[in-house]
DNA sequence: CAGAGTCACTTACCTATTGTAAGTGACTTA
DNA sequence: TAAGTCACTTACAATAGGTAAGTGACTCTG
């Protein structure tokens, strides 16, 4: 009995940690509440998340296709625009991530950054 | 008025982002589900965090009980027992990350690993 | 029509974080 | 006496991230 309730709180915790580390990876939810909240160019984004280098959006951006959260949208201009935006299983995301802003609006005097410190 | 538009959504996408680094670096959610399904004692998660190694435990607990997601209780038995409990900030956090365990289950079968990819 | 600029990226290089393995000190059990 | 537990540290190699510069196909400015 303890080890069947043991087994489905491993498994509980796996899963969480697996859901989270597909999408945890730095830069990576910033970028799609970008997507998000509008800005679809590669350069939009790199605008709208301060700090974001664009080797990482780049690189993020592959990592996050490939993992079918944003689809890839190439149209033809002169310069080329790509075009990027959530899949149904990004946007499911996203609504699973909204209280997680609530969260830090409720805690948001304790906030205090975790990088950058000796 | 696009201005004032852009510049909520901006602070939307930054406090989301120090929300999530906060809690997001590597182990840091699935040792913080862990204790919330029971886990207490450092061995204990350890046991129950599938890949954690000893030395990131030990880090992401200071760094955890330094942001005050977590307490720290020195029990003085012998050996010592250290009992890590959720401080109500932390329980918060767990309750505003449970959709995303949701989401985990709904997609589930398209979940592949993120890192370990060439 | 030469030079500067835009867009969506790469490449090169260095630093910071992580993973792996071994060690520590105060105890208990065989 | 030897081996084991608990909650960690230390040392070192591997990986991820930050910074800066380059690319190619264009357009726009003077």
């Amino acid at each position: 009995m303890t080890l069947k309730i043991d087994h489905i709180y491993d498994e509980q915790c796996r899963r969480f940690q697996d859901s989270f580390e597909l999408v945890g990876k730095r830069w990576s939810p910033a970028i799609l509440m970008a997507i998000n909240l509008g800005s679809h160019r590669f350069s939009e984004i790199l605008a709208r998340v301060e700090g974001l280098s664009d080797r990482l959006l780049s690189q993020r951006l592959k990592e996050l296709e490939r993992n079918r959260l944003i689809d890839r949208e190439v149209i033809p201009t002169t310069p080329v625009q790509i075009r990027y935006t959530l899949t149904e299983r990004g946007a499911d995301l996203m609504q699973a991530l909204q209280p997680l802003v609530g969260w830090g609006l409720r805690w948001e005097p304790e906030l205090q950054p975790m990088r950058a410190v000796s």
